[in-house]
DNA sequence: AAATAAATTTAGTCAAGACTAAATTTAAAG
DNA sequence: CTTTAAATTTAGTCTTGACTAAATTTATTT
């Protein structure tokens, strides 16, 4: 159960786990399109994946897959290196939060659980990445996410953004102009029901923000 | 000519440059046993890399292989990557010189040249790895080496340490004891024609080395 | 229930980079 | 010059992880 594996079987984990944080199983042409594959290299990869010893995921023809516990156990190791990676890389190398992304994707793979330690420790520990996300525990635990999307509040609810979940680099930069940014406190002040935009307010300014931003910044009530 | 090349090709470019250091062309079994891989696997590479376009060798059945000018640009843009990060997991990470090497082995082939310039900046752009090896510029010149092996100094000769040549934590960490690093002064005051044996005085003690650590420390004769 | 569309799987191919075994070339000795 | 040993190359195989094209399964409509 500890061999090395392969930088692409982690990045099939890696994203498996991100598509069934939700519950769901993961499909097959999610996965492709997520890993910039063809859906037919994505089949060839589970049925290996689900037949390794031990399995790493849970596969059934036609039904998309889950992890295993050992999948997920990898998947977390790998989403440490990535989110640990990127705090230390703004935090010792002034990289900016729409930089770390590209850097960390390459070296989540190659670091060792030594180098892994050092710039935990040297970071003290920390909690969460540049983007609020939640860094699995050294001993590969998902903190609890006590946050829900910002689509889902309504007129009069506020809240403090948690993290924002994009690696998109332009919208980073947008959402940084704009102050959605971890720690910032909003309030929802009007939501349009049709194209479900939402107003907010945040700092002095009010702005009208729609689904595809709303979905991608998570916040807690408030 | 700017392509990226595979981590094997950026190997086999890394090593044959080390091997073609003083002049030679690198044998097909040298660089089998340097890269802990069979002759014929060698073979297969070395006709590969020699007509790609532009082509990295130079090479001539049974005579061996050197760089082009462009499989020399890409062999010290790897050693650039690989010093510089020695030194940079010692600063920053507290590695010891006996620890750097293997993490730099597979940090070197997948960090940018943003990230290369960043760390470059952050330590002032030095001169010298954690071994005291020379780290190529820039804009991938490799400084003039102006030091001989120890072993080629008789008794009277004394020198500075300039740096140590060998990958071998076991070996790094007996220099270390011995206080053979760089900058350390020593004085040649003996030497033992058949077994070539040399007997220093190094700090207050006298020691006695055999050629194969003599040869791998570089010192400049002062 | 049948037809169509969408998603998924199967089958067969390819490139990279390793390997083994056999053939060949060069170098060293007699 | 001939033999033998050592180094090197050739030929053919294997694994990994992609791909395309075709076949199949599931979901959606009429
Ligand atoms: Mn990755
Ligand atoms: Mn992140
Ligand atoms: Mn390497
Ligand atoms: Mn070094």
């Amino acid at each position: 159960m500890e061999q090395t594996l392969t930088i692409s079987i982690q990045d099939y984990l890696k994203n498996i786990y991100e598509l069934t944080e939700n519950g769901e199983s993961a499909s097959t042409n999610a996965l492709a399109s997520k890993l910039n594959v063809k859906p037919a290299s994505v089949t060839g990869m589970m049925q290996k994946l689900a037949s390794a010893k031990p399995a790493l995921v849970e596969y059934q023809k036609h039904q998309g897959v889950t992890l295993t516990d050992d999948g997920k156990k990898a998947a977390l190791e790998v989403i440490r290196h990535h989110r640990l990676l990127e705090a230390w890389l703004v935090q010792t190398l002034g990289y900016s939060w729409d930089e770390v992304h590209a850097e960390a994707e390459k070296l989540e793979h190659v670091i060792s659980e030594d180098f892994e330690r050092r710039i935990a420790a040297a970071m003290g520990h920390p909690l969460r990445d540049p983007h609020g996300e939640l860094i699995p525990t050294a001993d590969l635990q998902m903190p609890l996410d006590d946050s829900t999307p910002l689509s889902s509040l309504r007129a009069s609810q506020s809240g403090i953004i948690q993290y924002v979940k994009t690696a998109d680099s332009e919208l980073l930069k947008h959402f940084e102009t704009l102050g959605l940014i971890p720690e910032a406190e909003l309030e929802v002040t009007g939501y349009s029901p049709f194209d479900h935009n939402l107003t907010i307010k945040i700092g002095r300014k009010s702005i009208v923000l729609g689904l595809n931003i709303t979905s991608k910044i998570y916040v807690k009530e408030s």
